[in-house]
DNA sequence: TTACAATATGTCAATATTGACATATATTTA
DNA sequence: TAAATATATGTCAATATTGACATATTGTAA
């Protein structure tokens, strides 16, 4: 955008930038949720492989059902870590993650 | 292990199986930590291929250089979720993080 | 149906992660 | 060299994530 138009914009009071920014946030945070709802998908696949209950996984890890179904269900609460280390403690391995990724 | 061997050592004041479950957990935490390493490490190498400073970056994802400087370092006080943003803030795709895994 | 097992949802105190700050230590440039 | 720039390290209050619990809902075998 040219310097003049953009301050003619932000004296009518837009703040001009906020659109990209607010585009390059969402593409962002967008990949962000996509992760976590994959490993999500992937974690409840792997257990119920193994065929363990969300209970056994719980005890396994020392969580407890609740929190081993909010990282099945993509709550927002679960963290990237936990999912992971859950990943692990089912067996998996790196290369395995990064299969999950492709 | 053979249940009256077992017993023995339980009965010496072992807690048998604790062997195990150590070396379980060790193998667990080990992937974690290389994980978190392979990401700490990969963030530094394409921070740096756009020619950005830790501050730059710290500007772009809203945190401090100091944190960017921890998670370069492999603090272990930095989330993989902290790391996957960055990664993410840089321009890298779900894909471009599987490769970082392989 | 009715038990029973598994999963889902909401809440919360305890714990972990966070950005910010001060400041130390490189590293680069004039 | 010295000054400027970049990175490292320690701390801490604010915020986010956690396991645990209660309880609701769903599935499933008798």
């Amino acid at each position: 955008m040219k310097q003049a138009k953009k301050k003619s914009l932000e004296e009518k009071g837009w703040r001009v930038g906020d659109v990209q920014e607010f585009l390059k946030l969402s593409r962002e945070e967008a990949a962000y949720i996509e992760i976590k709802l994959t490993l999500s998908k992937n974690l409840q696949d792997y257990r119920k492989s193994k065929h363990l209950t969300q209970g056994d996984l719980a005890r396994r890890i020392k969580s407890s059902q609740s929190r081993v179904a909010k990282m099945e269900s993509g709550d927002p609460s679960v963290s990237i870590d936990l999912l992971v280390r859950s990943l692990f403690a089912l067996g998996a391995s790196k290369k395995i993650l990064a299969g999950m990724l492709e």
